[in-house]
DNA sequence: TAGATTGTTAATCGATTAACAATC
DNA sequence: TAGATTGTTAATCGATTAACAATC
């Protein structure tokens, strides 16, 4: 192994799919397991999962395979899972409510601080205890509290500002759910949620399949 | 061009990138673009722009560039957003009534027809003019209504079971939003947003930072 | 010890980038 | 026509898979 090397995104983004299935293993009171039979499971080579793997140490042994609670563990620390993050959500209407009340985030050390929007209608409203509060009083709530991270679930067109705003204002990492790139300080970690786009996505692979079978039809058809 | 060979999913998961970016340059009034120019916009390579284009066909014009308007509708096309999907919500908790609430995917051409669930205090209740259904109910309408997508918004325990039952009553999509790989039939295309995955993608990105810059704060102390 | 399975190097495959002839 | 920029082929780069010596 050799941790200093740059991991490529594609291995990151392997990892949490890792960490759930070795969850589920332990769930099942499964302790082992050889990277043959997990890449079974998981529909991916063997090879693949011990390259990835051996990106961050060598957790397994030779004859024996990987103890899954070890790497169950040893993969959360590498998701840095064992850490705590305060957050708050920006922008309070449908989705930003469906993640506030999504208790499951604290399960990831990710710890709901506050909650801020611009409609007078919702400041003021409490979920799981805490009160929507005006975005006017989001720098000094951030700053006091040292909050670590935004959901950031409101209209494109105020995500840019406010964007720009917690990154000066010192936030690590934003959860970005509106359908803009953002463009923010190389400190700050943006990561996308792109609904729509996994929406048009899905609507490709039906159209191609659709147009597939279409084809095939002709087929039979000229066939005949 | 060669319509016929296989793209790749890479290929693929950037094309509503583009229609994103196309869509603001018409908003802007800007009807034509060079790959070059659309390059820098996008953060990518002009070499790979028109390398993905062309696997669609040749949109462009050789000393002009793209039209905009035509290039725009025509990606649109190619991800079948000028079909409509009629789809059902199944599981109305938090993140499922958000999504029923979105009225966005109507631009795309997906046309909310349903929600259901099995909790006896959502059914009844009404989103949008529509009414929560048991779903017990589920097999009837989707057959009656040909329903074709299904937003998969339940626990985990159960979804599983929903996505066979769907694809056997003839579904063409499921957007899967919970933090289960579905192993459904081949002529079912199943779309995943695992949020989860997402959330630890960002906390390993966040910490991966963190270390960085301790080791770099150590470096100096050394140096001194 | 023999069998199993890792960690790691080497080979292959695919995706991205560069280059340039074709042509508007 | 000259300049610009595509479409496409060729070169490079990186990621995945295969192979196998190391070793539990």
């Amino acid at each position: 192994m050799d941790t200093s090397r740059r991991i490529s995104i594609a291995v990151v983004k392997r990892l949490p799919r890792y960490y759930r299935y070795l969850g589920e293993l332990l769930e099942n009171d499964i302790t082992r397991i050889s990277s043959k039979e997990l890449s079974e499971r998981m529909g991916v080579t063997a090879s693949q999962i011990r390259q990835d793997l051996n990106n961050f140490g060598g957790f397994g042994q030779q004859g024996y395979g990987y103890n899954v609670e070890y790497l169950y563990n040893e993969i959360g620390k590498i998701l840095g899972l064992n850490n705590t993050y305060k957050f708050i959500i920006v922008g309070v209407g449908n989705l930003g409510q469906a993640l506030a009340n999504y208790t499951k985030f604290e399960k990831r050390g990710f710890i709901l601080k506050g909650l801020f929007d611009v409609n007078p209608r919702l400041i003021g409203m409490t979920i799981r205890g805490i009160e929507v509060k005006d975005i006017d009083e989001m720098e000094a709530f951030v700053k006091e509290n040292k909050i670590d991270v935004a959901f950031l679930t409101m209209p494109k067109s105020k995500v840019r500002k406010v964007a720009e705003d917690l990154a000066r204002w010192g936030i690590k990492g934003l959860w970005n759910f509106s359908a803009v790139d953002l463009d923010v300080s190389p400190d700050v970690v943006v990561e996308d949620v792109h609904l729509s786009d996994s929406l048009m996505t899905m609507s490709y692979k039906i159209n191609r399949k659709m147009i597939k079978k279409e084809k095939e039809l002709e087929m039979k058809k000229h066939h005949k």
